[in-house]
DNA sequence: AATCCCTACAACCGCGGGTAC
DNA sequence: GGTACCCGCGGTTGTAGGGAT
């Protein structure tokens, strides 16, 4: 009855991946794409369980992630798709496709909710140097009219982010993949190249090694897209993300369901429907900050 | 210099939906 | 149809690093 057992859950590692781990499952998903989780274990000789591998190629490994500071583009349309969707990560992410779900909740939780509190709570809570300003220190009509010219920036804003008008290829699946396993020997050769630096181990010239292997996988991807007619990767890695369906592809299985179902129907309502649509997200949206773009 | 506290973020946990057997 | 598992998601925790005392 059912399926077999994932893995064996007795002797699985947890904590933080060590370099060597993660050329194990760049390796492995490079050979075999993302999906399949539970094989991953058994195939690489990981000690993890398959969540842990999926997990560290989603929020870490996986290609085209962008790490470090946000910009205030990226920190404005958080906050504002925080407050029509509500903590839908993976939604929010969708439209940050250089962005985790992970990141931007660990983002989300650190840095804004504190900085949105603060506005809140503070004397002069009705504006910001950031820009934002609290609704309700606005007579209501006011701010309604406001709320209505914030929304159809915040829609422009998306639509630049999203890149709609660009065209690609329909049979593009394949490429992008390549291209995502490209970007991310990158991630793994930036990775080791940190710990070659700071280790004196030895285990650092087998690092540098695989560096070059992973370089030279890269190369071989630049030339294969070149040969497509494809942009290099080296003028950006992140250029093959100009939708959010190219971002559910980019990463790999994890946004396909989102695609699918909920934010398929949400892309075909672009540009003009999906904000105002639900009158029962109304009070959401209007309990939310407005920006000044 | 030692200790404490705070921040940031990677990783884990638990749950729900979907699905293979 | 029932069971066990996979997968994705959101919430939470653990811990390293930096600043304050």
């Amino acid at each position: 009855m059912g399926r077999p057992p994932c893995c064996d859950k007795m002797g699985v590692k947890k904590g933080p991946w060590t370099p060597e781990e993660d050329i194990m499952l760049v390796s492995y998903v490079q050979q075999h794409g993302p999906g399949n989780w539970r094989a991953v274990p058994s195939n690489t000789g990981l000690r993890r369980c398959s969540k842990s591998c999926r997990l560290r190629w989603t929020n870490y490994l996986r290609p085209g992630i962008k790490r470090g500071c946000f910009t205030n583009d990226e920190e404005k349309m958080i906050i504002q798709l925080q407050a029509l969707l509500g903590n839908k990560w993976a939604a929010i992410a969708s439209y940050l496709p250089e962005r985790t779900d992970n990141d931007i909740k660990n983002y989300w939780n650190t840095h804004l909710k504190k900085k949105l509190k603060k506005l809140q709570e503070g004397p002069d809570s009705g504006s910001s140097k950031h820009g934002f300003s609290i609704q309700n220190s606005i007579p209501r009509g006011q701010w309604e009219r406001r709320l209505q010219t914030d929304m159809n920036k915040a829609k422009q804003a998306l639509q630049e982010a999203l890149c709609l008008e660009k065209p690609r290829p329909d049979n593009n699946k394949p490429i992008i993949q390549a291209s995502a396993y490209a970007s991310s020997t990158e991630n793994i050769a930036r990775l080791l190249k940190e710990w070659t630096e700071n280790s004196t181990k030895p285990a650092a010239q087998m690092a540098s090694t695989a560096s070059s292997f992973f370089s030279g996988c890269f190369d071989l991807y630049e030339e294969f897209e070149s040969l497509l007619g494809f942009e290099s990767l080296g003028s950006s890695n992140s250029d093959f993300s100009q939708s959010p369906e190219d971002a559910s592809v980019l990463q790999g299985e994890s946004k396909s369901d989102l695609v699918g179902a909920d934010h398929a129907p949400l892309l075909s309502r672009m540009p003009e429907n999906w904000l105002f649509e639900d009158q029962g997200k109304e009070d959401l949206a209007l309990a939310s900050f407005s920006f000044e773009f």
